[in-house]
DNA sequence: AACTATTTATAAGA
DNA sequence: TTCTTATAAATAGTT
Protein backbone atom coordinates (compact mmCIF):
# COMPACT_ATOMS: atom_id res chain seq x y z
CA UNK A 1 0.00 0.00 0.00
CA UNK A 2 1.13 3.33 -0.46
CA UNK A 3 1.17 6.74 0.76
CA UNK A 4 -2.13 8.28 1.39
CA UNK A 5 -1.47 11.60 1.93
CA UNK A 6 -2.79 13.31 -1.19
CA UNK A 7 -2.11 16.72 -2.95
CA UNK A 8 -4.86 19.21 -3.10
CA UNK A 9 -5.30 19.27 -7.20
CA UNK A 10 -7.90 18.55 -9.33
CA UNK A 11 -7.86 14.81 -9.01
CA UNK A 12 -8.24 13.61 -12.92
CA UNK A 13 -9.25 10.43 -12.45
CA UNK A 14 -12.97 10.49 -13.19
CA UNK A 15 -14.62 7.73 -10.66
CA UNK A 16 -12.03 9.04 -7.97
CA UNK A 17 -13.27 12.36 -7.96
CA UNK A 18 -16.53 11.13 -7.63
CA UNK A 19 -16.16 8.78 -4.96
CA UNK A 20 -14.22 11.78 -3.09
CA UNK A 21 -17.07 14.16 -3.97
CA UNK A 22 -19.62 12.17 -2.15
CA UNK A 23 -17.04 11.16 0.80
CA UNK A 24 -16.04 15.13 1.61
CA UNK A 25 -19.33 16.30 0.82
CA UNK A 26 -20.83 14.30 3.42
CA UNK A 27 -18.14 15.24 5.85
CA UNK A 28 -18.27 18.43 5.47
CA UNK A 29 -22.09 18.29 5.79
CA UNK A 30 -21.20 16.55 9.07
CA UNK A 31 -19.11 19.40 10.38
CA UNK A 32 -21.43 22.46 9.27
CA UNK A 33 -24.39 20.38 11.14
CA UNK A 34 -21.72 20.36 14.12
CA UNK A 35 -20.85 23.50 14.15
CA UNK A 36 -24.31 25.38 14.19
CA UNK A 37 -25.29 22.78 16.72
CA UNK A 38 -22.14 23.58 19.11
CA UNK A 39 -21.90 27.70 18.49
CA UNK A 40 -25.67 27.89 18.23
CA UNK A 41 -24.88 29.81 14.48
CA UNK A 42 -26.88 29.85 11.06
CA UNK A 43 -25.17 27.97 8.33
CA UNK A 44 -25.63 27.27 4.60
CA UNK A 45 -23.54 25.10 2.47
CA UNK A 46 -24.33 25.04 -1.35
CA UNK A 47 -22.36 22.66 -4.04
CA UNK A 48 -22.31 21.72 -7.57
CA UNK A 49 -21.92 18.06 -8.17
CA UNK A 50 -18.90 16.93 -10.35
CA UNK A 51 -19.48 16.09 -14.15
CA UNK A 52 -21.07 17.56 -17.14
CA UNK A 53 -24.32 18.08 -16.25
CA UNK A 54 -24.10 19.59 -11.85
CA UNK A 55 -26.76 19.13 -9.44
CA UNK A 56 -27.10 21.41 -6.75
CA UNK A 57 -26.27 20.30 -3.17
CA UNK A 58 -27.48 22.30 -0.25
CA UNK A 59 -27.78 21.74 3.13
CA UNK A 60 -28.86 24.61 5.88
CA UNK A 61 -29.30 25.36 9.91
CA UNK A 62 -31.88 26.09 10.05
CA UNK A 63 -32.88 26.34 6.20
CA UNK A 64 -30.40 27.21 3.24
CA UNK A 65 -33.01 29.43 2.47
CA UNK A 66 -33.13 31.48 5.58
CA UNK A 67 -29.76 31.65 5.41
CA UNK A 68 -29.06 33.01 2.01
CA UNK A 69 -31.58 35.89 2.73
CA UNK A 70 -30.09 37.12 5.71
CA UNK A 71 -27.08 37.02 3.51
CA UNK A 72 -28.57 38.46 0.62
CA UNK A 73 -30.96 41.17 2.36
CA UNK A 74 -30.31 41.61 5.81
CA UNK A 75 -26.50 42.25 5.95
CA UNK A 76 -25.27 44.78 4.01
CA UNK A 77 -21.66 44.30 2.94
CA UNK A 78 -20.23 46.12 5.79
CA UNK A 79 -21.13 43.66 8.18
CA UNK A 80 -19.98 40.55 6.11
CA UNK A 81 -17.04 39.02 6.35
CA UNK A 82 -16.29 37.38 2.92
CA UNK A 83 -13.31 35.03 3.64
CA UNK A 84 -12.86 33.97 -0.50
CA UNK A 85 -9.85 36.16 -1.56
CA UNK A 86 -9.01 37.09 1.94
CA UNK A 87 -8.09 33.62 2.65
CA UNK A 88 -6.01 33.07 -0.71
CA UNK A 89 -3.55 36.31 1.26
CA UNK A 90 -3.84 34.18 4.70
CA UNK A 91 -2.72 31.18 2.75
CA UNK A 92 0.35 33.52 1.71
CA UNK A 93 0.61 34.53 5.05
CA UNK A 94 0.61 31.42 6.18
CA UNK A 95 3.45 30.16 4.28
CA UNK A 96 5.43 33.16 4.95
CA UNK A 97 5.11 32.67 8.77
CA UNK A 98 6.03 29.11 7.93
CA UNK A 99 9.32 30.04 6.46
CA UNK A 100 10.04 32.35 9.25
CA UNK A 101 9.64 29.39 11.75
CA UNK A 102 11.90 27.34 9.24
CA UNK A 103 14.88 29.66 9.25
CA UNK A 104 14.76 30.12 13.24
CA UNK A 105 14.97 26.58 14.00
CA UNK A 106 17.69 26.51 11.06
CA UNK A 107 19.51 29.64 12.58
CA UNK A 108 19.25 28.00 16.08
CA UNK A 109 20.44 24.48 14.87
CA UNK A 110 23.19 25.93 13.13
CA UNK A 111 24.82 27.97 15.37
CA UNK A 112 24.15 26.72 18.62
CA UNK A 113 27.51 27.68 20.80
CA UNK A 114 29.08 28.36 17.24
CA UNK A 115 30.38 24.86 17.07
CA UNK A 116 28.07 24.13 14.62
CA UNK A 117 30.74 20.89 13.21
CA UNK A 118 29.98 18.94 16.22
CA UNK A 119 26.19 18.99 16.11
CA UNK A 120 23.28 17.03 14.85
CA UNK A 121 25.67 14.26 14.16
CA UNK A 122 22.99 12.04 15.44
CA UNK A 123 20.09 13.35 12.97
CA UNK A 124 21.13 11.31 10.24
CA UNK A 125 18.77 8.12 9.68
CA UNK A 126 20.54 6.33 7.43
CA UNK A 127 23.84 5.13 6.13
CA UNK A 128 22.84 6.84 2.61
CA UNK A 129 22.59 10.05 4.54
CA UNK A 130 25.59 9.81 6.65
CA UNK A 131 27.44 9.15 3.65
CA UNK A 132 26.50 12.05 1.58
CA UNK A 133 27.70 13.72 4.56
CA UNK A 134 31.06 12.50 4.51
CA UNK A 135 31.07 13.07 0.91
CA UNK A 136 30.08 16.86 1.59
CA UNK A 137 32.99 16.94 4.11
CA UNK A 138 35.33 15.49 1.73
CA UNK A 139 34.67 18.32 -0.71
CA UNK A 140 34.30 20.86 1.77
CA UNK A 141 38.20 19.41 3.28
CA UNK A 142 39.51 19.96 -0.55
CA UNK A 143 38.25 23.34 -1.03
CA UNK A 144 39.18 24.46 2.06
CA UNK A 145 42.97 23.19 1.35
CA UNK A 146 42.94 24.37 -2.04
CA UNK A 147 41.91 27.53 -0.90
CA UNK A 148 44.41 27.60 1.67
CA UNK A 149 47.05 26.63 -0.47
CA UNK A 150 46.15 29.35 -2.99
CA UNK A 151 47.12 31.59 -0.23
CA UNK A 152 49.91 30.72 1.12
CA UNK A 153 51.67 30.80 -2.57
CA UNK A 154 50.34 34.31 -2.81
CA UNK A 155 51.74 35.17 0.25
CA UNK A 156 54.67 33.08 -0.45
CA UNK A 157 55.18 34.89 -3.49
CA UNK A 158 54.66 38.23 -2.14
CA UNK A 159 57.12 37.21 0.39
CA UNK A 160 59.93 37.68 -2.38
CA UNK A 161 60.93 34.14 -2.19
CA UNK A 162 62.09 31.94 -5.01
CA UNK A 163 60.28 28.89 -4.94
CA UNK A 164 56.89 27.60 -2.94
CA UNK A 165 59.30 25.27 -1.46
CA UNK A 166 61.56 27.68 0.41
CA UNK A 167 58.30 29.45 1.69
CA UNK A 168 57.31 25.99 3.58
CA UNK A 169 54.60 25.69 1.80
CA UNK A 170 52.96 22.04 1.60
CA UNK A 171 50.82 20.24 -1.02
CA UNK A 172 47.18 20.73 0.10
CA UNK A 173 46.82 17.21 1.10
CA UNK A 174 49.17 17.57 3.77
CA UNK A 175 47.28 20.56 5.55
CA UNK A 176 44.72 17.98 7.53
CA UNK B 1 -6.48 15.79 31.59
CA UNK B 2 -9.95 14.57 31.00
CA UNK B 3 -11.23 13.08 28.12
CA UNK B 4 -11.38 15.07 25.19
CA UNK B 5 -14.33 13.84 23.21
CA UNK B 6 -17.46 16.37 23.10
CA UNK B 7 -21.15 16.34 22.92
CA UNK B 8 -22.72 17.93 19.89
CA UNK B 9 -24.97 20.52 21.80
CA UNK B 10 -25.04 23.82 22.01
CA UNK B 11 -21.53 24.81 24.67
CA UNK B 12 -22.75 26.75 26.92
CA UNK B 13 -19.41 28.93 28.23
CA UNK B 14 -19.31 31.97 25.63
CA UNK B 15 -16.02 32.48 25.55
CA UNK B 16 -15.08 28.62 24.75
CA UNK B 17 -17.87 28.65 22.11
CA UNK B 18 -16.46 31.76 20.44
CA UNK B 19 -13.23 29.71 20.21
CA UNK B 20 -14.63 26.95 18.92
CA UNK B 21 -16.10 28.79 15.96
CA UNK B 22 -13.05 30.27 15.24
CA UNK B 23 -11.62 26.92 14.80
CA UNK B 24 -13.75 24.76 13.32
CA UNK B 25 -14.74 27.25 10.64
CA UNK B 26 -11.65 28.20 9.74
CA UNK B 27 -11.62 24.65 9.82
CA UNK B 28 -14.14 24.29 7.69
CA UNK B 29 -13.35 26.78 5.42
CA UNK B 30 -10.14 24.89 4.92
CA UNK B 31 -12.12 21.54 4.05
CA UNK B 32 -14.59 23.41 1.53
CA UNK B 33 -12.01 24.93 -0.57
CA UNK B 34 -10.16 21.63 -0.86
CA UNK B 35 -13.54 19.76 -1.61
CA UNK B 36 -13.81 22.69 -4.41
CA UNK B 37 -10.12 21.65 -5.54
CA UNK B 38 -9.90 18.15 -5.50
CA UNK B 39 -13.60 17.41 -7.03
CA UNK B 40 -13.16 20.64 -9.52
CA UNK B 41 -16.68 21.50 -8.02
CA UNK B 42 -18.27 25.50 -6.92
CA UNK B 43 -18.66 25.99 -3.67
CA UNK B 44 -20.27 28.51 -1.23
CA UNK B 45 -20.59 28.60 2.13
CA UNK B 46 -22.36 31.21 4.41
CA UNK B 47 -21.72 31.37 8.29
CA UNK B 48 -23.35 33.55 11.17
CA UNK B 49 -21.16 34.49 14.09
CA UNK B 50 -22.30 33.89 17.49
CA UNK B 51 -23.50 36.24 19.84
CA UNK B 52 -25.58 39.24 20.22
CA UNK B 53 -25.16 40.89 16.84
CA UNK B 54 -24.37 38.31 14.27
CA UNK B 55 -22.14 39.23 11.27
CA UNK B 56 -22.24 37.09 8.29
CA UNK B 57 -18.89 35.11 7.23
CA UNK B 58 -19.48 34.12 3.73
CA UNK B 59 -16.79 31.87 1.62
CA UNK B 60 -16.86 30.47 -1.80
CA UNK B 61 -15.37 29.16 -5.02
CA UNK B 62 -14.93 30.94 -7.35
CA UNK B 63 -17.62 33.05 -5.07
CA UNK B 64 -20.08 33.14 -2.73
CA UNK B 65 -22.38 35.19 -5.52
CA UNK B 66 -21.73 32.68 -8.27
CA UNK B 67 -23.01 30.00 -6.54
CA UNK B 68 -25.87 31.92 -4.89
CA UNK B 69 -26.65 32.94 -7.90
CA UNK B 70 -26.80 29.50 -9.23
CA UNK B 71 -28.79 28.20 -6.37
CA UNK B 72 -31.42 31.04 -6.68
CA UNK B 73 -31.61 31.11 -10.41
CA UNK B 74 -30.33 28.51 -12.54
CA UNK B 75 -31.17 25.38 -10.73
CA UNK B 76 -35.32 24.87 -10.38
CA UNK B 77 -36.00 22.50 -7.26
CA UNK B 78 -36.03 19.82 -9.51
CA UNK B 79 -32.50 19.98 -10.03
CA UNK B 80 -31.61 20.31 -6.60
CA UNK B 81 -30.58 17.76 -3.71
CA UNK B 82 -31.52 20.08 0.07
CA UNK B 83 -30.15 18.08 2.09
CA UNK B 84 -31.08 20.00 5.35
CA UNK B 85 -33.86 17.65 6.18
CA UNK B 86 -32.97 14.73 4.10
CA UNK B 87 -29.83 14.30 6.99
CA UNK B 88 -32.51 13.93 9.83
CA UNK B 89 -33.97 11.07 8.30
CA UNK B 90 -30.51 9.86 7.30
CA UNK B 91 -29.16 10.15 10.96
CA UNK B 92 -32.68 7.98 12.18
CA UNK B 93 -31.68 5.63 9.46
CA UNK B 94 -28.15 5.06 10.81
CA UNK B 95 -29.34 5.01 14.39
CA UNK B 96 -31.80 2.27 13.03
CA UNK B 97 -28.73 0.38 11.53
CA UNK B 98 -26.30 0.41 14.27
CA UNK B 99 -29.04 -0.85 16.90
CA UNK B 100 -29.50 -3.82 14.34
CA UNK B 101 -26.36 -4.39 14.12
CA UNK B 102 -26.03 -4.13 18.02
CA UNK B 103 -28.00 -6.79 18.45
CA UNK B 104 -27.11 -9.19 16.49
CA UNK B 105 -24.00 -8.66 17.71
CA UNK B 106 -25.41 -9.58 20.96
CA UNK B 107 -27.38 -13.05 19.53
CA UNK B 108 -23.74 -13.97 18.47
CA UNK B 109 -22.22 -13.69 21.36
CA UNK B 110 -24.73 -14.94 23.57
CA UNK B 111 -25.42 -18.03 21.96
CA UNK B 112 -22.97 -19.81 19.78
CA UNK B 113 -22.96 -22.96 19.84
CA UNK B 114 -25.23 -22.69 22.79
CA UNK B 115 -22.57 -23.34 25.16
CA UNK B 116 -22.23 -19.50 26.47
CA UNK B 117 -20.48 -20.48 29.14
CA UNK B 118 -17.55 -21.10 27.25
CA UNK B 119 -17.35 -17.87 25.22
CA UNK B 120 -15.72 -14.65 25.70
CA UNK B 121 -13.38 -15.85 28.91
CA UNK B 122 -10.62 -13.65 27.18
CA UNK B 123 -12.61 -10.58 26.62
CA UNK B 124 -11.70 -9.66 30.79
CA UNK B 125 -9.17 -7.16 30.38
CA UNK B 126 -8.29 -6.92 34.05
CA UNK B 127 -7.89 -8.53 37.22
CA UNK B 128 -11.12 -6.83 38.71
CA UNK B 129 -13.24 -7.45 35.56
CA UNK B 130 -12.08 -11.21 36.02
CA UNK B 131 -12.92 -11.13 39.79
CA UNK B 132 -15.97 -9.17 39.47
CA UNK B 133 -16.90 -12.29 36.91
CA UNK B 134 -15.90 -14.93 39.40
CA UNK B 135 -17.96 -13.23 41.97
CA UNK B 136 -21.19 -13.70 39.68
CA UNK B 137 -20.76 -17.18 38.78
CA UNK B 138 -20.75 -17.74 42.79
CA UNK B 139 -23.96 -16.17 43.15
CA UNK B 140 -25.32 -18.27 40.07
CA UNK B 141 -24.14 -21.02 41.91
CA UNK B 142 -25.36 -20.18 45.33
CA UNK B 143 -29.17 -19.54 43.24
CA UNK B 144 -29.21 -22.33 41.15
CA UNK B 145 -28.03 -24.62 44.14
CA UNK B 146 -31.01 -23.18 46.22
CA UNK B 147 -33.47 -23.66 43.44
CA UNK B 148 -32.15 -27.34 42.84
CA UNK B 149 -32.81 -27.95 46.65
CA UNK B 150 -36.01 -26.25 46.69
CA UNK B 151 -37.22 -28.74 43.87
CA UNK B 152 -35.85 -32.04 45.91
CA UNK B 153 -37.53 -30.81 48.77
CA UNK B 154 -40.93 -30.28 46.85
CA UNK B 155 -40.78 -33.62 45.15
CA UNK B 156 -39.06 -35.52 48.85
CA UNK B 157 -42.56 -34.23 50.12
CA UNK B 158 -44.95 -35.30 47.50
CA UNK B 159 -42.62 -38.60 47.40
CA UNK B 160 -44.55 -39.06 50.09
CA UNK B 161 -41.20 -39.82 52.21
CA UNK B 162 -40.75 -38.41 55.73
CA UNK B 163 -37.48 -36.72 55.70
CA UNK B 164 -34.65 -35.46 53.42
CA UNK B 165 -32.54 -38.06 54.34
CA UNK B 166 -35.02 -40.58 52.87
CA UNK B 167 -35.41 -39.12 49.86
CA UNK B 168 -31.31 -38.72 49.24
CA UNK B 169 -31.44 -34.82 49.55
CA UNK B 170 -28.23 -32.93 50.02
CA UNK B 171 -27.33 -30.01 51.40
CA UNK B 172 -27.02 -26.84 48.43
CA UNK B 173 -23.02 -26.88 48.88
CA UNK B 174 -22.40 -30.66 47.83
CA UNK B 175 -24.41 -29.88 44.51
CA UNK B 176 -21.78 -28.52 42.53
C1' DA C 1 -1.20 31.66 18.93
C1' DA C 2 1.23 27.30 20.06
C1' DC C 3 1.24 22.57 21.85
C1' DT C 4 -0.23 17.81 22.08
C1' DA C 5 -3.09 13.96 23.40
C1' DT C 6 -6.98 12.32 21.27
C1' DT C 7 -10.53 12.05 18.29
C1' DT C 8 -12.14 12.31 13.65
C1' DA C 9 -11.79 12.16 8.69
C1' DT C 10 -10.48 9.84 4.85
C1' DA C 11 -7.70 7.27 0.82
C1' DA C 12 -7.24 3.00 -0.70
C1' DG C 13 -8.71 -1.51 -1.00
C1' DA C 14 -12.28 -5.24 -0.84
C1' DT D 1 -22.55 1.61 -2.20
C1' DT D 2 -20.77 0.10 2.28
C1' DC D 3 -17.09 -1.66 5.31
C1' DT D 4 -12.39 -1.90 6.90
C1' DT D 5 -8.03 -0.23 8.01
C1' DA D 6 -3.85 2.46 8.06
C1' DT D 7 -2.71 7.00 8.02
C1' DA D 8 -3.41 11.89 7.87
C1' DA D 9 -5.80 15.85 9.64
C1' DA D 10 -8.68 18.30 13.01
C1' DT D 11 -9.37 19.81 17.37
C1' DA D 12 -10.38 20.24 22.87
C1' DG D 13 -8.08 21.49 26.55
C1' DT D 14 -4.24 23.89 28.11
C1' DT D 15 -0.35 27.28 28.20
Amino acid sequence: MVKRKIEIKKCEDQKKRYVTFSKRRSGLQRKAAELSVLCDVKIAMVTSSPGERPKIYSFGHPSVDEVIQAFCTNSPPSTRYDDSIKCLYQEVKELEHEIKREQEKMKHQNDSDGFWWLNDIEKFESIEELLAFADGLRRLKYNVTAQLYGMQCTSASNSGLKSKEEAGVRPPLSLF
